[in-house]
DNA sequence: TACCCGTGGCT
DNA sequence: TAGCCAAGGGT
């Protein structure tokens, strides 16, 4: 059953090892964290990394320790708190997220991994991630590090596919142990060995528990041979001028004038524009034509 | 499906 | 330096 090349049981044992010695202290894994502080370090993480997370994790949980605190709360105090951690329609969500789990669980984060999927802002991986990690549950946990994971040492290719597939998810499956308490473990464990060693960049393969199995390295370690990765432009897109225009309300303690907001960007149509989105977002509240904040 | 959505560190 | 990349979700 095991020792074979492309085995996906033969990667279980040390896997599980070297995450054993060498996993990340992190507060949302520490054994009293609970669900709720996995729920949001889940939501910080998207897109997000670990070491920018970590601070305003810290802060969040202390003011909101319950999602019953966090939903009595207006959904600007959400957006604010989220300070520049990017892609703030994910801290409307978590709010929202809150509140939703008050009035259908009473106020306490559900187990079940489709209550969990019906949440907002909770997809694919988030409810999986929550499911597994939180309640030690058999689920395939599949984000950009597990897909990377799997591609090289199962499929043999430098890199996954750009966007993910449901052969993704079919051959995570493959690969989570029978074993509920061990699938759990090796949800967290594949996940840490992508954003440790198993890196998208330059792959640490010396240190690599799995490197005499991966189908990678045992064929050559071939480079990357897919369509090229649309790269994200960001200078003079909506999604500055949307932050500008964020960061002036965030630092503000209540509405500011929109004379301060003209202030932010060059280009009137493009800012108007950002704006407009940033109202139909949910993320300011008009009060008038020259006065707006974030929402109460 | 492809695109939109922030921010900042790293190589 | 300028891309590349980061525990995705919604539409």
């Amino acid at each position: 059953m095991s020792g074979s090349p492309h085995s996906p049981a033969a990667l279980h044992a040390p896997v599980l090892e070297w995450y054993a010695a060498n996993a990340r202290v992190l507060p949302w894994r520490e054994p009293d964290a609970g669900a709720w502080a996995v729920m949001v370090s889940e939501f910080m993480l998207q897109q997000t990394p670990v070491n920018r997370v970590l601070p305003a994790y810290r802060a969040w949980l202390e003011r909101w320790p319950k999602p019953i605190d966090l939903a009595a709360e207006p959904p600007g105090e959400a957006v604010r708190a989220w300070d520049r951690l990017g892609y703030p329609r994910r801290a409307l969500r978590l709010h929202a997220a809150a509140q939703a789990i008050v009035e259908r669980h009473s106020g306490e984060v559900p187990d079940d991994h489709e209550a969990l999927l019906a949440l907002p802002g909770v997809g694919t991986y988030t409810a999986a991630a929550i499911a597994s990690f939180a309640f030690g549950q058999r689920h395939a946990v599949v984000d950009t590090n597990v897909r990377r994971v799997l591609a090289r040492a199962l499929t043999g290719v430098a890199q996954p596919t750009i966007s993910p597939t449901a052969a993704d998810q079919r051959l995570a499956m493959s690969a989570l142990p029978a074993d509920e308490p061990t699938a759990a473990r090796w949800a967290v464990a594949s996940m840490e060995l992508g954003a440790l060693i198993c890196t998208a960049r330059a792959p640490r393969c010396d240190d690599c528990p799995i490197r005499s199995q991966c189908a990678w390295v045992l064929a050559g370690s071939p480079p990357y041979d897919g369509p090229p990765r649309r790269g994200q432009t960001y200078e003079g897109t909506d999604r500055q001028v949307r932050g500008r225009l964020l960061a002036v309300l965030r630092a503000a303690a209540g509405a500011v004038p929109k004379k301060a907001l003209d202030a932010c960007w060059h280009d009137a149509a493009q800012r108007e524009r950002a704006l407009d989105g940033l109202v139909a977002d949910g993320l300011v509240e008009p009060l008038s034509r020259a006065r707006y904040r974030l929402p109460g």
